[in-house]
DNA sequence: TAATAGTTTAGAACCATTCTAATATTATAG
DNA sequence: CTATAATATTAGAATGGTTCTAAACTATTA
């Protein structure tokens, strides 16, 4: 038990392939909030099928989220190491990571509106860059 | 201009067709989160195509927003009369509207983690019933 | 009422994702 | 170590929600 990457596949029900442990490590050690296709560009020894599927263990799992409102049509991948939003440039559709804000207001006043229990969130904002040419007020 | 949706459409810089008024009063007066192919059964005198042209039309506008991470794998649609946010029950993929949370803060903190201005955001939260037939802690 | 700019439409096309079913691999037990 | 069962991987086909096309129509303006 000497890879820690197998130890999270398997204390998750996964069995331990090769595939699986390659994509982990790709999603703990990128940001770049990957599509399926970019993955497999960059992991071609896995094949695409296996990405999806692969993906939506993880998924399952809730190692890895989908950033799914990005206006090229893609669907994209972020790891879910820790708590965190996304904002996204709408002229470039850059995707930041940010994780100055607690959501646990969020939740709480979540789950006074419906009664559910909430076992996922996912925030994400749209914006674009100021317009620095303003000249007057 | 005795007709306020008419008055809504023409300030948005949108001609005012008869298609565009009906999706639009069917959108101000339905929270049943409808997929494109929903409302075209509801409203079959408007054709497929022209309901995506004008829900992204009003998309464009902020009139309506997309809900997007359904597990229905559809894209739904929601009329932005007042800023709220969604939760869905995993279970039944019901969309429920909530609004008792301010997200101003949110938008403060994204502003300044990014140095963008924000324009628009998207809160979805994830849940299920709790579970009632636990008997003992 | 004519001009024009924009809208609607049926059906075809697209393409990201899912499915299929044959092959290969992992985990487990003997 | 095997053998075994269960699960994972794969190439390529299929799917289906959404977008595109280009011809017919309509709101708007003068």
């Amino acid at each position: 038990m000497l890879n820690p990457l197998k130890n999270v596949l398997q204390e998750h029900g996964l069995k331990a392939t090769t595939q699986r442990l390659t994509l982990l490590e790709y999603m703990m050690t990128h940001d770049n909030h990957p599509t399926a296709e970019m993955i497999h560009n960059e992991l071609p020894d896995i094949s695409l099928a296996t990405v999806y599927n692969t993906l939506e263990k993880f998924v399952e799992k809730k190692l890895v989220v989908i950033i799914d409102g990005i206006s090229d049509g893609k669907r994209h991948y972020d790891a879910a190491d820790h708590p965190h939003y996304h904002v996204i440039n709408t002229k470039t559709n850059e995707i930041i990571d940010a994780a100055n804000f607690d959501p646990a207001p969020l939740i709480k006043a979540a789950q006074a509106a419906t009664g559910l229990k909430i076992t996922e969130y996912r925030i994400d904002l749209y914006g674009v860059e100021p317009n620095t040419n303003e000249v007057h007020s």
